[in-house]
DNA sequence: GTCTATAATACGATAGAC
DNA sequence: GTCTATCGTATTATAGAC
C-alpha cells in the first residue's frame, strides 16, 4: 500500500503550480500552504526551491523514460514498432498532462541548469537516433544527417502533444491517432 | 538616418537578457544599467516590466512577419513555393537569433498573457493553413485533419531553427539546408 | 520530521527635481 | 524625457521549539 509523503505531496503540488503559474510567479509559502505542509518542512525536504524544480525536472524525466521502456514491444517490423512507440509515448503524455506540460515549458527555458537539461535531453534523444540508425541501417529510413533527424522527430512528437492536450477527445478518434502517425513516419521514410 | 533612441535601448537590451537569465531572473535595474539608462525612464517608457515584455513579444512577432511577406514569392509550383517560405523562414532566425531564442522560450512560458499568445500565434497558424489547405485543393497535400498539420508543420519548422541556431555552420551546408526542408515536405505531401 | 516565527534582502514601482 | 533616491512589499531561507 503505497504511503503518500509530504515529500510528494510538495512534488505533486508544486507540478501542479509550476505549470499553471510559472515557477517564478509560484512561491514557496504558496507550494506548503497548497500542499498542506509548512515551509520549514519544504526546506527541509529540498535545500532550496531551485532543488526542487530540479528534482521534479529529474523525476518526470525518469516516470517518462521508465514508462517507455515497461511498454517496449520488438515485432521485427520497424514501421509497427515505430507505431507502438509513438502510440504509447503519446498516451503517456494524455495520461500525465501536467507532467507533459511542464516539460514542454521548462525543458526550453533557463529555469533548469544546463547541464541538467543536457542530460535529459541526451538520453531522449539517443533512444531516438538508435531506432533511426536501425532503419537507416535496413534501408527503410532516409539518410539525412543524424542529428537533424533526431531534433525533427522529437520536435513532431512535442507538436502531436501540444495538439492532443489542448484536443483531449481528438486523440480517441483513429483518424487522429492516425494521421499524427502518418505524418511523422512519412517525414523519415524513404 | 536611423536614430537609436532610449526605449529602442531598452527593449534590445531586455531582449538580450530576457533570453540568457530569463524574465524573473532580470532585474528591471539590470535592464536599465545595461541600457545606460535610469529606471525611471525605463518606467517612464513602459508602465511596467510585464508590459515592456509583452511590447516586445510582439514587435518580434510582427518583425518576423514582416519579414515573411517582403520575400514572398509565388512561382504556381507548391513545392517551390513551398522551400522559397522554409528557407526564409529559418534564415530569419539565422540573422535574429536572440529573437528566435526569444519566441522560443516565451511562447509556450506563462509569462506571456494567454490573450497575447493566442493572438500572435493564430496569426502565425493562419498563414500554414491558407498554404496547406491551398495545396490540399490541388491535391498535392495529405487530406490530415487541417488542425493538426498546422501544428505539425510549426513544430518542424520550431525544431529545424533550434537544431540550426545550435549548429549554425550547418545552415551553410547545402545538404543539411535541403534534408530540413525534405523531412518537413515529406511528412505534408501525397 | 514538522512546526511557527522571523531575518535578510532583492525587487518593482514612484516621487519629485531638472 | 531623464535622472536620483527611496518606499513598500513579497519572497527565500533560517532558527529554534516540539
Amino acid at each position: 500500500m503505497p504511503k503518500i509523503t509530504k515529500k510528494q505531496r510538495i512534488l505533486e503540488t508544486a507540478l501542479a503550480l509550476f505549470v499553471k503559474q510559472g515557477f517564478y510567479g509560484t512561491s514557496t509559502a504558496l507550494i506548503a500552504k497548497q500542499a498542506d505542509v509548512a515551509t520549514g518542512t519544504l526546506f527541509h525536504h529540498f535545500q532550496s526551491k531551485d532543488e526542487l524544480m530540479n528534482q521534479l525536472f529529474i523525476s518526470i524525466k525518469q516516470d517518462f523514460a521508465t514508462n517507455i521502456l515497461n511498454n517496449k514491444q520488438e515485432s521485427g517490423d520497424l514501421k509497427q514498432d515505430a507505431q507502438h512507440l509513438w502510440n504509447t509515448s503519446i498516451q503517456w503524455a494524455m495520461e500525465n498532462p501536467l507532467k507533459q506540460a511542464f516539460f514542454q515549458q521548462y525543458s526550453l527555458s533557463t529555469v533548469i541548469p544546463a547541464n541538467i537539461k543536457k542530460h535529459t535531453m541526451n538520453s531522449t534523444l539517443q533512444f531516438i537516433g538508435d531506432f533511426i540508425q536501425a532503419g537507416q541501417e535496413m534501408g527503410l529510413l532516409s539518410n539525412h544527417p543524424l542529428a537533424l533527424m533526431q531534433e525533427s522527430c522529437h520536435g513532431q512528437y512535442l507538436a502531436s502533444t501540444r495538439y492532443f492536450l489542448d484536443n483531449p477527445e481528438k486523440w480517441q478518434d483513429p483518424t487522429y491517432k492516425l494521421a499524427s502517425f502518418t505524418l511523422f513516419w512519412q517525414s523519415i521514410s524513404l
